[in-house]
DNA sequence: GGATTTGCCTACCGTCTTCGTAGGGATGCG
DNA sequence: CGCATCCCTACGAAGACGGTAGGCAAATCC
């Protein structure tokens, strides 16, 4: 129940992205340094966010990484959604969402709303808001 | 960011309890038929479950396990958080909660976010909901 | 009291995923 | 040309996950 390197890895970057692309596309190399982290892995990662469109390259002296959309288009839960693979919490046996257990099922229906929570909320932050720093917090005490 | 199965076997037995309880406690042996899984298995994950206070058990002949508490005093939230360990989605370096690298203490704010709302729907949903079969369905659009 | 039935506990192990690393190619700039 | 940068494939170590094996402990029934 954590989530992976990726999803963390990948949305620091695509922060970074943001926030040092003024002038130019931002390099690999730098984003590993700035955020400690290995270059050929972020490699891996950024070439995925540039399949799923949040980003556009430029090769050769003077290329990078930038992003492709506005600052307020893009989710961090879109970029889970790409990282992580798929976001359901369990996987259904039965095709089509019909599983063979009854009680299965209808715990089933369980994690997936507790998925379609964390989505909402995933999908509330943008990287705008994530720039200016102000995550809201949801009002709710002792929950862990 | 997948659930294990601790988690959702975890669950179905706790619910099969509460569903073959009425007269007198439930063998580990009925629920693994039952479920479908194995009982060695099912053995340690019930004893988290004893240890936390849910489920009460007696040994011997008509011997077995039965829920320590009222249905409405369960939560889906709470049988996740004992068997899945902590539910946070990320680990933090720093001691405190105090990180090192700045954004990724900003990042670290909207795991903390997910979690605590993916926590808030587990929290709500009780095993009386789940014999009564009643999970109301959060409303939002498109979101996987 | 002995046999049986159930839960209780520890140790182990195979498999798969995660988290990378290695090495090289392709492309653009100067 | 020579260099910087992105792009791609393949491989591998470590750990978690999911489960099994074997045996001990207590309660019940006869």
């Amino acid at each position: 129940m954590k989530l992976t390197t990726r999803s963390r890895y990948g949305t620091r970057m695509i922060l970074d992205m943001a926030q040092h692309s003024q002038n130019g596309p931002v390099r690999i190399k730098d984003i590993a340094a700035r955020q400690g982290v290995s270059v050929k892995y972020l490699e891996k990662l950024v070439r995925e966010l540039k399949a799923a469109g949040f980003v556009k390259s430029r090769r050769g002296p003077r290329g990078g990484h930038e992003l492709a959309l506005p600052l307020e288009a893009i989710s961090v839960g879109a970029i889970v959604r790409v990282l992580e693979g798929d976001l359901t919490l369990v996987d259904c046996d039965g095709p089509d969402g019909a599983c063979i257990r009854s009680a299965d099922c209808l715990t089933r229906r369980v994690w997936m709303e507790a998925a379609k929570a964390m989505h909402i909320r995933l999908d509330a932050i943008t990287l705008a808001d994530l720039v200016r720093g102000d995550i809201k917090e949801t009002p709710a005490g002792e929950w862990c």
